[in-house]
DNA sequence: CTTGGGTCCTGTGCGC
DNA sequence: TGCGCACAGGACCCAA
């Protein structure tokens, strides 16, 4: 589900709650999600402070004083929620506070020392959490091979293009590939492609450098709306503060089959597409 | 090496 | 109202 907007927007809803702060309670309420949870996890959370979140690609990671990193990947339907004291109210109000019931597919409930309550919710399960070394994580089997951050510096337009050269597979996969490019999924690489004309079926190895270079400063505008905007709120997906996002809104492409393009005077109309199992929005009279 | 397909899971909405 | 099917924001793993 959620892209790096939106993994961005949950990360920084958290970090208030979260950093500088110590985990006084932790449960989980099933052995694993995607993978089974790191053996004792829940000791090596309880008691922790953490010193810091951060976010690499669609995976978050949360620095715990014991030199240690939780690892949280959100899968395609993971949530992460918080319930906390509300500061309008006095310290009894607050020292009492009432955490609402537990629901389905709540998988990990954290407690924070500040009466904080943080639940991860994952129906699908294609989620995951993991403990890693702090100062190894990025070298992570699940980070390794990841590519460059889009919004960082080394994502540049030499290097996206070198990165696309001779590739036989069409762009839409290309930009799917997070060992080409971090963070995007279905819905940004969509709305980045309809932004630089380019169809989803193009083979990456055969746009031009100067369309090739164009998708660069396209990833980055899109992005960078759609964080702005908090997100994009589909289906139960919500900011961690339990606010929708509104990226939604702007689609000019994903979901919008039928649809009017957005192009001035295009006149042409959204279609879908399926490559590899994924549904592709596009406009054929003005995405070649 | 690259590339495509199957797979893990639950929930929702649609046509019949 | 019920049933079956298609589809959903991800990405690992393996076969070709």
């Amino acid at each position: 589900m959620p892209e790096l907007p939106e993994v961005e927007t949950v990360r920084k809803g958290l970090e208030p709650y979260m950093v500088g702060h110590m985990i006084v309670q932790a449960n989980i309420r099933r052995e694993g999600l995607r993978w089974p949870f790191p053996e004792n996890m829940v000791a090596r959370l309880i008691g922790k402070r953490v010193e810091r979140l951060r976010r690499r690609s669609k995976y978050i990671l949360c620095d715990l004083d014991s030199g240690e990193t939780l690892l949280i990947h959100l899968g395609m339907s993971g949530r992460m929620t918080i319930s906390a004291p509300d500061k309008t109210k006095d310290m009894v109000g607050d020292f009492h506070h009432l955490h609402p019931a537990l629901e389905k597919h709540d998988h990990v409930v954290i407690d924070i020392d500040n009466g904080a309550r943080i639940t991860f919710n994952d129906a699908r399960r294609f989620g995951a959490m993991d403990l890693l070394d702090t100062k190894t994580a990025t070298q992570h089997k699940l980070l390794a091979s990841i590519g460059p951050e889009p919004l960082g510096n080394s994502f540049d337009e030499n290097y996206f293009v070198a990165a696309i050269k001779g590739k036989n597979t069409p762009i839409k996969s290309a930009l799917l590939d997070q060992r080409i490019v971090a963070g995007l999924g279905n819905i940004y690489v969509c709305e980045a492609l309809w932004r630089t004309g380019i169809s989803p079926l193009s083979k990456a190895g055969k746009l031009s450098k100067i369309r090739a270079t164009s998708l660069v400063p396209a990833i980055r505008a899109v992005l960078n709306d759609a964080i702005a905007a908090g997100g994009s709120s589909l289906k139960d997906y919500r900011q961690a503060d339990g606010e929708l996002g509104y990226f939604q809104h702007s689609f000019a492409a994903y979901g919008r089959e039928d649809e009017p393009c957005k192009t001035p005077d295009c006149m042409g109309q959204i279609k879908r597409v399926v490559q590899s199992g994924r549904s592709s929005f596009y406009c054929s009279k003005c995405q070649h």
